[in-house]
DNA sequence: TGGACTAGCTGGTAATGACCACTTAACCAC
DNA sequence: GTGGTTAAGTGGTCATTACCAGCTAGTCCA
């Protein structure tokens, strides 16, 4: 006989206990800078061994909802501090961070040989035929951005308009279809004029200023899988990050 | 007797186990993309433990060097992907990355009571004085930015130019000074349009694009210690950043 | 009164042992 | 050949035990 299979069936301790933790803290019940149980405590209330509270504990450190300070405790941080690193998201899920409706009208899909420059940055050889997905980004109904997105995809693999309905996230059609996961990326971010077709398109005045982000997308072995080019209307949109040391 | 104090003499074993392993991949010695040897192969080559392999190898994977994956082993990062995240770093260090010689004019260093936005994201009450700094930022010799700082300091706490000139970055300055370690920051990034006075500064033409940051800086007590309001020009200066999930 | 010491907290590092989950490739039966 | 099984490798999780290092408050002595 094999294994029972069960996968994912058991939620790690350290993983369950995070939660707990988290759970805590969101409920207000460790206020903002107050040190929460030491680790020793927290291994008889919960009856888990020290590693595993540690692993809890530097889960939630990158997660941004704990700090440590070594001989004093460990404590909760200020809420502004809780919301975690920057982290790699797509537009949707940005928007929907900063408590707007995010939309899109998709112009085209394709499969075309984008220039060298995006090639070179996919890693693919001159000539390569690539997914390309041309878009306009909306938020709450209203142009917010122009985005267009090249993603390195064999001739067999093909995203449809109707998938994008249906996921209603790119990355999401990448994870569920192709077991693409973006896991790490590379963007800059600088300023541009709006040309005509850009200021047509976004609804604004040729010459307005735009926030111009180019992001090269990475997945979990490490790949280049999507360069995706954004032009955001200057006025509507502002760039969020948080550093850490 | 005492204990004996030798602080820090005593380097820990995962960290120099990360160093020699850093080293290894920065001299080539593993390919990106390549396996490096299994934990428990590590094991019996440097004699260390389990764990101690393992914290060496999750120090690395945050630095951007290594990545894991279940079942299969550890590997190396692909060189692009080894400059690790966007850290929180000062202007100086910023630009020294970019291969550009920093500089910089102070154009003042006074105790003054900021605008009341300012106090609230320092959480000072109101009519609190602080110190300012404000400075044009040079690259390579030519202006690039034009920074005003608001440091949250007691009135015994005085910064001179002679700090300034001393020590070259401020950091350095609140680190050795007032044991303040800028640990986290927010920053936000947006464009705007140079006034009269900022393209004379900035030697750029009125209405030219620049881009705006702001940032809060906080200690590692997670208390604010900094404000920074930086505006670039826009054809002089690109943002980087490196995003993970 | 004031400063040095110290005990008892805190987190930080490390070794050992065990078992689970995922991946791959070799194997074997059909 | 094809397809499922299996074994051996990988990283992932967890308990136990021990000691080191930084911080703080109380104590004790000058």
């Amino acid at each position: 006989m094999s294994r029972v299979v069960l996968p994912h069936t058991a939620i790690p301790k350290y993983y369950q206990l995070a939660t707990i933790l988290q759970g805590k803290i969101e409920a207000g019940e460790w206020a903002p800078r107050s040190p929460i149980p030491s680790e020793r405590q927290l291994e008889t209330i919960y009856n888990v061994s020290r590693p595993t509270i540690r692993q809890s504990i530097e889960y939630l450190i990158t997660q941004g909802l704990l700090y440590r300070e070594h001989g004093r405790g460990t404590f909760v941080s200020p809420e502004k501090l809780q919301k975690g690193l920057r982290e790699l998201t797509s537009f949707s899920e940005d928007l929907l961070a900063r408590g707007m409706r995010p939309g899109q009208v998709i112009r085209s899909i394709e499969r075309t040989v984008p220039p060298d420059s995006v090639l070179q940055r996919l890693e693919l050889p001159p000539g390569s035929p690539v997914t390309r997905i041309d878009r306009i980004r909306l938020g709450d109904g209203a142009p917010i951005g122009l985005q267009v997105s090249y993603i390195s995809l064999s001739p067999s693999q093909e995203i449809t308009v109707q998938d994008m309905e249906r996921a209603g996230s790119l990355y999401r059609i990448l994870e569920e279809k192709f077991n693409l996961i973006p896991t790490e990326a590379d963007e800059t971010l600088e300023v541009a004029l709006a040309n005509r077709e850009e200021a047509s398109l976004l609804e604004i005045n040729e010459g307005s200023p735009l926030l111009l982000s180019e992001r090269l997308t990475f997945s979990q072995d490490r790949r280049p899988v999507e360069f995706v080019r954004i032009l955001y209307r200057g006025d509507r949109y502002r760039y969020y990050t948080r550093l850490k040391r």
